[in-house]
DNA sequence: ATTTATACTGTATATATATTCAGTAAAATT
DNA sequence: AATTTTACTGAATATATATACAGTATAAAT
């Protein structure tokens, strides 16, 4: 889909925002009270942008006739399952997202940014299995004890982390694994996040 | 909540129907054209009385200004957190219901019942670990290797199954555990249901 | 260099829409 | 028995709303 400017993104927002609050879609005029405009145009404009680059649907002469499209929708409610692959971190970018799976407040205690497809078992001893997806919040400040995600360069790893001074270990859950010692000044070395949950899909 | 009348849950129907197949609420004259009213004063006093009872609220002044209410909208079902008590079988019953937590469609394979929170490491190396929701599909057609929810008499366990002939056999996934063995129609042995999915929340 | 897209203000207007008023009639409550 | 609620038709209307038209200005794409 194509890129939104900020502005349009900003409209596209809006419109989430007001369909949240107030259960139905805002009309031209509420846009412009809520973004600050002075001319119902400009919010047409913006919303006809929105619908050519086909993130909404404007039902023409309906009142408040705005339809998000499926895809805007959802990307709201959903988290992103990043698999994790030995080469390249981590990160959002649309290649290294598996799918989408509709996401709910309070599932676990901690809010978390996206799910790790684990491969492989090395935390096999922390009940940490194959293909089990791990939720993951990024953050660098964790604690000896957590289980976090870390790179090395290009391999991403989940293992439990214990610093000590300088040093840090991340350390498997199996006996089959080796421990990790690195270097805190480290070149290439990052903690991605940490593992706030999991879910099993069976 | 009053209870409504046949005509006014068809026109709090029709109102879900018409936001989910547009993403806006109807106009009075929408409510009209669906049920077949040929006055728009017999969708605008039914919509008056579904405000009354409760189920919606109506912004005046506001074209389509109705929103569903909390009770209404209905879309996040609650999922029962059951405990896994030796004596007790992991009924729906009040007085074994630790909490409720969010349901999602679609958040594993299968849909499943309710959640049984884990007591010991029987299933240890299954990557089942003490605290750990699973989620619990109730059936009694359960395949060898699956996990089940057995119970015994009073006994209530997590472990493998597995049948052969008029054998069955409860297999825990950990070494200082012993597995069960147990006859078809033994009295008191029932299975409850199987695991579809997991959630840790950490 | 020219066109197109972005990002607005400002005015105007046809019409989409909520809402009131006047009725009729049957069913349910009090 | 009297009142309220339900369940509409039918007409009228103020206003909420989409949308077109006329501009201005800058940035991006061709």
């Amino acid at each position: 889909m194509k890129e939104l400017t900020i502005q349009q993104k900003k409209v596209l927002q809006c419109i989430k925002f007001y369909i949240k609050k107030t259960g139905f879609p805002p009309t031209r005029a509420d846009i412009c009270r809520e973004l600050g405009f002075k001319s119902p145009n400009a919010a047409e404009s913006h919303l006809r942008a929105l619908e050519k680059k086909g993130y909404i649907t404007i039902e023409n002469g309906a009142s408040r006739g705005i339809n998000l499209t499926e895809n805007t929708a959802e990307r709201s409610q959903t988290i992103p399952v990043i698999g994790l692959v030995a080469a390249g971190s981590p990160t959002l970018a649309d290649e290294n997202i598996e799918k989408h799976i509709p996401y709910q407040e309070s599932l676990f205690l901690s809010d978390f940014d996206y799910f790790l497809r684990v491969k492989g078992l090395s935390m096999k001893d922390a009940g940490i299995m194959e293909d089990d997806l791990v939720a993951i919040k990024k953050t660098s400040e964790v604690r000896n004890g957590d289980i976090v995600v870390a790179r090395i360069d290009d391999e991403v790893t989940l293992k439990y982390f214990h610093s000590s001074g300088n040093q840090i270990k991340l350390i498997p859950a199996n006996d089959d694994f080796e421990e990790i010692y690195i270097n805190k000044e480290t070149e290439g070395f990052f903690i991605e996040g940490k593992s706030v949950g999991l879910i099993r899909e069976n």
